[in-house]
DNA sequence: ATTTAATTATGACTATTGTCATGTTATTAT
DNA sequence: ATAATAACATGACAATAGTCATAATTAAAT
């Protein structure tokens, strides 16, 4: 875990942030006072399920992946974060352990924030503790449809809808490619099957002309026809 | 649905709602004086997925699900709600259409809140604000283990947990029956599977001496036989 | 009380998905 | 550069779970 702490905050990710485009100047200001930026490398772990965190971590740069721990200490990966999203707001503000472990997917840029400053802010300041309602409450909804899809579609289908979130969420490279490296076994625990059935649907689209494959990378090259399928209409 | 209104809320469930609870005498004046409360028959809809919602709702007695709609109008149970849980908080504050219908399982007696006092109590109260902000935090780690749960687990091992939680939600009667009624084809969708599966796994617990069933009444025999089952250990 | 509809139950079959085995190709480390 | 490791790929097979059919039972409605 890199230990390259800065106190140049002027243009921290955490100032345009959503959660925090509520705050007037003395605010930031405060909040920027008590930011410490670290680096990670890719692979490293910001903090552990069921470990005690004491703030909470909004991305400066790069992919963090949030899972949580099943059977056979098989990983489910709940969510991946990028630059601007907050982790770990859920356990500091429950004031419980980490129900998640949160890992760097590449090398990354994480901006610290003490809980004492999430807790005074909300005090201080009802839109913020509304944007963080709201926050949450997206997020809910996003889990809530996610449990209706694995409940009702096939693998095939999950896959495809997650193909294109990645697309959505993480855009593409200058050759159209999804800019974002996941291993099949990542995408396997987003989706929630095997391993060895992610590749074979993802050599199944690529043969269908759906997708294109470049090592990890995806390239979508029918987005309709993928919306179809992970509509259940195909 | 009933328009069975009332004004006598001087022992609403509201009252003592975990998220009202951090509310002082005139605030709770003032959400006591906006609460309109309302009879529903058993089948009864609260509210539907994308209808515009203006307030949210205290269950004061009865029980309701709420669901999502998915592929060939498929319900996906989210959440059973019981006396003391309030719904409908999520479209309110996102100000967004209802992403769940709501129906009542029994007849019940519903508090309306208006959409309005909700926001005036966080904007007065960042305690309360505090309050709403865990409630969504922790239905959202609900929602993930959820997630990972029914990405891992196979339908057996789903079904003992559910049961296990319908137990310790809803509690027993006098015979030691689980104080809830849901049918076969409810159980599936929350389950997330077929209808016959629910049958057919209900009748091997039975037939394994862990349940008892009559009728849709469900009594737990063996409850650690079922939480290893659940644990996917069995 | 009796018809009607809904729910529960079970068998037979099919489809989907997971597991295991094995080989190949990329990556990473020394 | 080369060994070692991790990731990708594919086939064969097994297990899980879904669908369809049909019957029995229970609950609801007139």
């Amino acid at each position: 875990m890199g230990e390259d702490s800065t106190n140049q905050h002027k243009n921290c990710s955490c100032n345009t942030s959503t959660v925090f485009k509520s705050l007037n100047t003395e605010e930031q200001e405060l909040l920027n006072s008590k930011l410490r930026c670290n680096s990670y490398k890719k692979g490293d772990i910001l903090y552990r399920e069921g470990s005690r965190i004491t703030g909470c971590y909004c991305i400066q740069k790069g992919i963090l992946k949030i899972y949580k721990t099943g059977v056979d200490e098989k990983p489910q990966i709940i969510a991946l974060a990028r630059p601007g999203d907050i982790t770990g707001y859920r356990s500091v503000l429950s004031n419980e352990m980490a129900c998640t472990t949160v890992e760097a997917l590449e090398d990354s840029v994480i901006c610290y924030i003490p809980s004492e400053i999430i807790f005074t802010l909300i005090k201080k300041n009802s839109d913020f503790a509304l944007s963080l309602i709201q926050l949450s409450c997206k997020e809910l909804n996003q889990a809530n449809d996610f449990i209706k899809d694995i409940a009702q579609k096939t693998v095939r289908e999950r896959l495809a809808e997650i193909v294109l979130m990645l697309n959505d969420t993480f855009g593409t490279d200058t050759e159209g490619y999804i800019a974002i490296n996941l291993t099949r076994e990542d995408l396997s625990s987003i989706v929630g099957t095997a391993t060895e059935s992610v590749i074979r649907i993802l050599s199944e689209f690529k043969s269908e002309k759906i997708i294109e494959l470049k090592g990890k990378k995806i390239k979508i090259l029918n987005k309709e026809r993928l919306k179809l399928i992970s509509e259940s209409i195909f």
